[in-house]
DNA sequence: GCCGTTTTCGGCCCGACTGTTTTCAGTCG
């Protein structure tokens, strides 16, 4: 078991304590605790006999030691167990409905014995939770679009997990003798925001036809594995316990670009191709480019080759949705798409002095480490107090460390100071103007839920970056991918007025956040509207692991002139908005 | 359940917002 699957467990455990009713403090004992396993680089399977190791990690005491050794020994542990027992697994599931707490839980089960997503549907239909405390006609409106939300992102992955469990299970095919490469198909490779499937190819010398057996018992036999779909001479489908299907498929190494290329995908782009390979005189299949008069095949070992014959560029995986790519790569016209080497810096992110992990001196030799060229330290502010957020003093106080370290690293890296506010519900910030002119960047950003309306949240949004000092919308929707429903936002309104004022728009490169969809990215591309792509970094890991934002970025077809921190550090605050 | 220039008990990040509550409970960050 990995440290994710440890904290998730501990999570869990605090989640249904809360439901239970249990004390606050224990259950944040449990969620702290999660939080250092999640965080610590101990191997803690590997260090669970050391009890002496394990108490070295902040938040780990003695009852959380014996907790983890009982994960270790017996992948759970008692108290979780009982808990489960009396309750239920659907009721963890029902807490991952927008607007339901722990306390709604408790009281939805002890009044209507709902303890799961479709119970809770019945009792709507049903008219059963009419009449209950705080179960007013709004509050029931918001479950059933709640639950509505929730079903339609089921049985998806975000991206991030999917490509986890790629690796994993890529780790474990890559030790067997005669596999020689697996790589990743599906939405996965064209870097989607979840996947419903997982795709691996796999190829080598014990792929080749009639002798994959060996090879086939051996993907089967994946520890990882929950059960068994189908087992074939070329292809092995399974679910990891976490519901996952997984399809591996064993190739001989000469049709691995005709596979990978179908298995790629997307259906539209499959679709468009073959229709122009048969208008050449070819006919496409997973196996081969062939020709439609006696069948001989012209291209199948790389996607290149097959792309070429059809007189196209190769065209990135990003791409392949049918949105024109096609008719580019034919015209040798495709777009050079933004990539990791072309992102110099990082504007937004948090230290110790708010809700981060490290230091600003850390978080810079972390950047330098990642070849970033500058970083921008953007704490969050007072009215974020459960962050610690800092007020007019502190933020003061703060920016005035941050020139110092950033005189310590001598020119290696560039540290400019920054500030994360909030805008509150009037559109206001909630820091004073005196404090922001101090700032070489600051982050507006939208931390509460607001509801009341499409036009009055933009307005507030608008309000908000016509203050003179904000230099970055972050959050611009505030969605948290396939848990809350987006902000109500017309963001074309904003983007257009952002592109106007020249503050640039986040777009979050963390997997739950993505913050724009890829037609919010077209039409900012489209309004001139200068995006930055940044990771909110609270810890040194998160720091440039741009990623999955960049995929996003790309699927726009976005090349490096269209986001401002491919510039480097000597052009980066000129190209922001003016500071008056 | 963790932690301690409080050494073994008594603390433990808190403010904004929504809905239904006529004074506040629950959720979120």
């Amino acid at each position: 078991m990995d440290n994710p699957t440890m904290a998730r467990l501990l999570a869990e455990t605090a989640d249904l304590l809360e439901i239970d009713g249990g004390d606050g403090f224990r259950i944040r004992s449990y969620r702290r605790a999660a939080e250092a396993v999640e965080q610590t680089t101990v191997d803690l399977m590997a260090a669970a006999g050391d009890v002496a190791r394990l108490l070295e990690i902040p938040g780990i005491g003695k009852g959380m030691a014996a907790n983890l050794q009982a994960i270790a020994a017996t992948g759970t542990l008692p108290l979780r167990e009982e808990l489960l027992a009396r309750y239920g697994a659907g009721l963890l599931e029902l807490l991952k409905l927008p607007g339901m707490g722990p306390k709604t839980v408790a009281l939805l089960w002890d009044a209507a014995k709902v303890a799961s997503v479709d119970e809770l549907a019945q009792a709507i239909d049903g008219g059963r939770l009419a009449g209950l405390p705080r179960m007013g006609a709004k509050q029931i409106e918001k479950l059933r679009k709640g639950i509505e939300d929730y079903r339609r992102s089921a049985g998806r992955f975000r991206i991030d997990e999917g490509a986890q469990a790629a690796e994993r299970i890529l780790a474990y095919l890559m030790g067997f003798p005669g596999i020689e490469k697996v790589t990743p198909a599906g939405s996965l490779r064209r870097g989607r925001e979840t996947v419903g499937d997982l795709d691996l190819l796999v190829t080598g010398p014990a792929c080749a036809p009639e002798h994959t057996g060996a090879a086939v018992e051996h993907v089967a036999a994946y520890p990882g594995i929950h059960d068994i779909i189908a087992k074939g001479e070329n292809k092995v489908s399974f679910h990891l316990s976490s519901g996952l299907q997984v399809d591996v498929r064993l190739l001989p190494t000469a049709s691995y670009g005709a596979a990978l290329q179908y298995f790629t995908g997307s259906k539209a782009h499959n679709v468009a191709l073959r229709q122009r390979a048969v208008k050449m005189g070819y006919t496409l299949s997973e196996w081969a480019l062939a020709r439609l008069d006696d069948e001989s095949t012209v291209a199948a070992a790389t996607e290149e080759e097959i792309y070429a014959v059809l007189g196209m560029d190769w065209i990135a995986p990003e791409l392949r949705e049918s949105l024109g790519e096609i008719e580019a790569a034919a015209r040798h016209a495709l777009p050079r798409l933004i990539a990791a080497g072309d992102l110099r810096g990082d504007l937004h992110m948090h230290t110790t002095a708010s809700d981060g992990h490290n230091s600003i001196r850390e978080m810079a030799e972390a950047a330098l480490a990642r070849g970033l060229s500058y970083i921008a330290i953007t704490d969050h502010s007072k009215n974020l107090a459960m962050t610690n957020g800092l007020d007019e003093k502190r933020a003061l106080e703060h920016i005035a460390r941050i020139r110092e370290v950033d005189a310590q690293m001598e020119g290696r890296i560039r540290i400019f100071t920054g500030i994360e506010v909030d805008i509150l519900a009037d559109g206001a910030l909630d820091l004073d103007d005196e404090v922001l002119a101090q700032m070489d960047v600051v982050v507006a950003s939208v931390h509460t839920r607001f509801e009341q309306g499409r036009e009055e949240m933009t307005a507030r949004v608008l309000r908000a970056i016509e203050n003179p000092y904000v230099r970055i919308l972050g959050h611009p929707t505030g969605r948290l991918l396939l848990r809350r429903e987006p902000f109500a936002l017309d963001l074309g309104l904003v983007l257009r007025r952002a592109a106007e004022l020249g503050v640039a728009v986040e777009h979050n490169a963390a997997p739950e956040r993505l913050d724009l969809n890829n037609r919010d990215l077209r039409l900012a591309k489209e309004l001139g509207c200068r995006i930055v792509i940044d990771t909110d970094a609270h810890d040194v890991r998160q720091l440039g692991g741009f990623g999955y934002g960049l995929s996003q970025l790309r699927r726009a077809w976005l090349e490096p002139g269209d986001v401002v921190n491919t510039l480097p550090a000597g052009e980066i605050l000129g190209a922001l908005r003016p500071r008056p």
